[in-house]
DNA sequence: CGCTTCTTTGACGAGCCTCAAACTGAGTGG
DNA sequence: CCACTCAGTTTGAGGCTCGTCAAAGAAGCG
């Protein structure tokens, strides 16, 4: 039981997605409609599933309407590094790019698919739409040089800290959250692969976080009780901010 | 002295540039022409000097004739990241994005304006070139998924392995080394604010290498003795065995 | 030749990893 | 309804990797 925060029985399962592309661009009805009316090939799929393949090209644009995904690479003695944690309101295969790194499911997931939009996108059918998926883009590229930061330069008490402050932003976007309570469905062994870290180390430091009274966790949910303090200590700035201003 | 690898005085100094373009696409004659009539704008920086700034939008863009430069990130604390390493034939600041990271100088660097050619890819005016773009774009974000691999998964010894090996690759296809030999005009502290590193723990890293018959490092020119076993060591696979198929 | 920057070395300590095992909680089947 | 199982979390012990501090060489440069 996650409470207010189970996912899989939405009211309104797209609106994650809806709210994600407002924060970027203003909607036309049209585009809006566009979105909401995404219903066709509604897949589900089982956490550890594959969704697209590491360089696999022509993969068809979905977006995440419930559950947690990941972008990963794996090394042949099987370490794993995690580059994005998707969550529900998050697309994936957009433009016809192959893809740098494999798709996989992290929790119980449910897609659709948004082959549609991409198209009337790239046709220039939905410019308030294209400006949404370029400013998209460039939050995903900024979050990807956050995350290089975290694993290049940061110690395992400032990567915890700074990851659970992107969710946490993230999710609040996506009307998933508040700002401080929100849903967190990951494994210690997934915040590991993610951050670099051992499972055990993860778990440790979880536990100084706790200690220090900045963080609860508890089935599936995380708190932050000092969501400010906590900012402070690893230098923690919403990625957001550049996205927005984004022409 | 760098020998047969100096950068200031070549004799066709746009010709990584084309190099690079060529290697992602066919170019038309009228295309090469326009990147070979790249002189307007040609600018000298000094090592140190920032090019673009985290976050700033409309700077025009910019190819690099001769020098390396990098995008980076520095924290509060005056810990720095930097993200990739930017060498003759780079360009950055195409497409009207906001910069993510700021962009500064390694080395004496030479760069030319691109702002025209940027401008004709845009208005659909070179299409060769807008897919050899779109290429470098792609290879540019495979990078720096490779990167997030070194940063979270791979040991020191595995880091430095896998930079040399990308650096030996973008060099050649630069036509600026061959498979053994090319230009290193990086300092140790430079590769440890790449790799994640402490200066100290690069050098002996690096020694780690030269006493395992590995590398050679003289007056800013690395030699691989045995770049196969090199790479079997820390997976390196070519990124761009993946841009050169984009559509 | 003297300065500065860069590299190298040594000593020491901290952070993080590995191995191992106990504990917890959520199914699952008898 | 209660073992039983399995995945995930937690704890302990020990050690290696890597960082910090400090200072001594080397190398480039005016």
């Amino acid at each position: 039981m996650t409470g207010r925060f189970s996912t899989h029985l939405g009211v309104r399962p797209i609106e994650p997605i809806v709210r994600r592309l407002r924060s970027a661009a203003n909607l036309s009805d049209v585009e809006l409609e566009l979105i909401r009316g995404l219903t066709e090939r509604r897949e589900r799929h089982a956490p550890g599933e594959q969704l697209a393949a590491e360089g696999a090209n022509g993969v068809r644009a979905r977006f995440i309407v419930s559950g947690w995904a990941c972008r990963q690479r794996l090394l042949p003695d099987g370490r794993r590094q995690i580059f994005s944690l998707l969550l529900p309101g998050d697309g994936f295969a957009f433009g016809d790019r192959p893809e740098l790194a494999a798709v996989v499911a992290l929790t119980a997931l449910e897609t659709v698919d948004a082959a549609g939009v991409d198209d009337a996108v790239h046709r220039g059918a939905a410019p308030n739409l294209a400006r949404a998926f370029a400013a998209a883009q460039v939050l995903e590229d900024a979050l990807l040089l956050d995350h290089a930061v975290r694993l290049g330069r940061l110690t395992a008490f400032e990567r915890v800290a700074h990851l659970l402050l992107e969710l946490q932003q993230r999710l609040e976007t996506a009307g998933l959250g508040d700002r401080q309570r929100f849903p967190l469905p990951l494994t210690q062994e997934i915040m590991a692969d993610t951050l670099g870290l051992s499972i055990v180390h993860v778990n440790r430091t979880l536990q100084q976080l706790r200690r220090a009274g900045m963080i609860e966790l508890r089935s599936g949910v995380a708190i932050l009780l000092q969501p400010e303090a906590m900012a402070k200590i690893c230098d923690y700035r919403p990625a957001s901010l550049v996205s927005n201003r984004a022409a």
